[in-house]
DNA sequence: CGCCTTTGACCTGCGC
DNA sequence: GCGCAGGTCAAAGGCG
């Protein structure tokens, strides 16, 4: 592959999680995911993925969203696994909205392997990622260190506002230009003391209304409640927290962007932005369907959450 | 005043 | 070794 074509869609560097890991993350026992990974609850779908991957995860997104997998409108079903298949390159081009959720193991960065003086910076700014940096630090190799990297996931979201409201607060502490991209990638951390979570946000190149959003790292505190504009996300999540960055929301509520009128929400408040808030009355319609009771035994936690 | 964004500089890893 | 690109820092300034 070219230099060219890689940079223009290193997003696709993410090494994903298989879907098994895909499937289990925070969708169904959120407090047992820990920083040291993800302990499955009893319900899993993942036995539903382990024969053929890719068409389960067309049907799930069938079954719970009502889309062809083959939609243009909606979900590209690619879920790479682990190599870097060039498949972002067709995804992007073809369709608006994807998943994938990676496993670190990413060429592209390397955080924390910092040098001596960067370090020393950090230790007196007091970042929350500090302890982790320096503990990687010692006693470690790169390989060891790669391997130890926060989980990521990525996900593709129609929206015409880069920042997406999830319910956490966010600092930006970077914008940089994206090689072949007239759109900047902007860097976000958790705001939270000790938490270290990232996030990415970029503007597709290819479709300018397309929202490339990469979370990397699990939040280790509930979400703030008092969030400026989006106390109805906020209360969505109050009852527990989603880790790594609230992965299961973000990727229905991408759904729900994507999916015309047919959309899922969930109750969702998106801020003041607005521009990309379902409508209400798909809400109440969703919820009456069977897809909605389906979504329902698929990701238990999404739901319990809802009730008072 | 506290929190946030902006932005240029700096650091690091990777490919050649 | 060098250059490039991604990622991060931190000072400065804006805003409520």
């Amino acid at each position: 592959m070219s230099n060219e074509s890689k940079d223009l869609y290193s997003y696709q560097y993410l090494s994903s999680l298989s879907l098994y890991e895909l499937m289990n993350l925070p969708t169904s026992t959120p407090s047992s995911y820990g920083n040291n990974g993800f302990v499955p609850s009893s319900y899993s779908l993942a036995d539903c993925f382990q024969s053929s991957p890719g068409a389960a995860y067309d049907s799930l997104l069938h079954k719970t969203l009502g889309v062809s997998p083959s939609s243009s409108e909606v979900f590209n079903s690619l879920v790479d696994q682990e190599s870097k298949h060039d498949v972002t390159n067709d995804v992007i081009g073809e369709t608006p909205t994807r998943v994938s959720a990676s496993s670190s193991s990413s060429e592209a960065d390397h955080p924390g392997e910092d040098s001596g003086k960067s370090q020393r910076k950090r230790e007196l700014v007091g970042y929350g990622g500090e302890e982790n940096r320096i503990s990687k630090k010692v006693g470690k190799t790169k390989k060891e260190e790669k391997k130890q990297r926060e989980p990521r996931v990525s996900f593709m979201t129609k929206s015409e506002v880069d920042h997406l409201e999830d319910g956490y607060r966010w600092r930006k502490y970077g914008q940089k230009a994206v090689k072949n991209s007239i759109y900047p990638r902007s860097y976000y951390r958790c705001t939270t003391q000790r938490c270290n979570v990232k996030k990415r946000v970029e503007r597709s190149f290819q479709d300018p209304t397309v929202v490339i959003t990469t979370y990397e790292g699990q939040h280790n505190h509930p979400l703030p409640t008092n969030l400026r504009g989006s106390s109805a996300a906020a209360a969505m999540y109050s009852a527990d927290f989603m880790t790594p960055g609230s992965f299961t929301h973000d990727m229905f509520r991408s759904s729900a962007y994507t999916s015309g009128g047919s959309a899922l929400d969930y109750g969702y408040e998106q801020s003041s932005y607005g521009s990309v808030n379902a409508n209400p009355n798909a809400h109440q319609e969703y919820r009456q369907g069977g897809e909605y009771e389906l979504l329902k035994e698929i990701f238990p936690s999404i739901f319990f959450k809802q009730e008072p």
